[in-house]
DNA sequence: ATGAATTCCTAGTAATCCAATAGGATTTGT
DNA sequence: ACAAATCCTATTGGATTACTAGGAATTCAT
């Protein structure tokens, strides 16, 4: 039942980058400071969410990370998943997971697990960064 | 964002013996065979659930386990937090883990995951046994 | 009384994941 | 040329997970 430590660390320097759209690039040195992350770690993330086309680098002197979407085309939910995969609470929430698992045949069980996954999706579907950034 | 597969046969468990309430003390191998758990694995959750009260054991030939607890008076909640942990989707979001972590400054992103934290923990407070066993 | 069935209890283990660090290669601005 | 940055891969220590192993104690049935 818990979020890593990566996700947070990403929603956190996406938060920033979406507070400081208008300063050009920002180096990870400067987003760790502000956040308190570890920068050698928070390397690691950019270069994931980069990837992933939520930002957008420049090399050398001067470079750094910007957002490569608006912050309202930025949903919580698309950040947790790059990091910590499934949202549901179960593996077995997870669509196509059962079939192979003792659990699918208590049905009871398994409505009240798919109602968490259900509820947590979707808040996190709906939040974007630009909800988060006052 | 998952639970673990203790928490999975220990719910599994329970609900076999509320389902089965009436047969008197039911052994390891039984449920171990019925809900399709590891019986060593499902040894270590029923002794768990037993010194939390939970459930009632006899020893020796004809031995096993029987529920201590009405099933309604057994919540999933209580189920989880003892194999699991806290109910809180992210560790920060858990009361009183705060003031250490970079995402406290956050009050609209930690908002997010407070709702969540209190869906899901209304959400199996309130479902017991009872309410899973047909 | 013996043996089988059972719970009780602790230890161990292989695999995976997590958080973080290390360090070199490459690119770019001055 | 040098400094500042991203890029990229590897590695590490620690924790956790999902099990397994195996012996001790207890109880029932014969």
């Amino acid at each position: 039942m818990k979020l890593t430590t990566r996700s947070e660390y990403a929603l956190l320097a996406l938060v920033y980058l979406a507070r400081n759209e208008d300063e050009g690039y920002i180096s990870i040195e400067t987003i760790a400071t502000a956040q308190g992350i570890p920068p050698k770690f928070l390397e690691q993330l950019m270069l994931a969410l980069k990837r992933a086309h939520f930002l957008r680098s420049a090399k050398g002197q001067k470079g750094g990370y910007q957002l490569a979407k608006r912050p309202n085309q930025i949903f919580l939910a698309d950040v947790i998943r790059l990091f910590d995969g499934a949202l549901a609470p179960t593996e077995s929430v997870s669509e196509n997971f059962y079939e192979s698992t003792p659990i699918e045949k208590e049905k009871k069980l398994t409505r009240v697990f798919k109602d968490i996954r259900d509820y947590v999706s979707n808040k996190l579907e709906k939040t974007s960064i630009a909800d988060v950034v006052r």
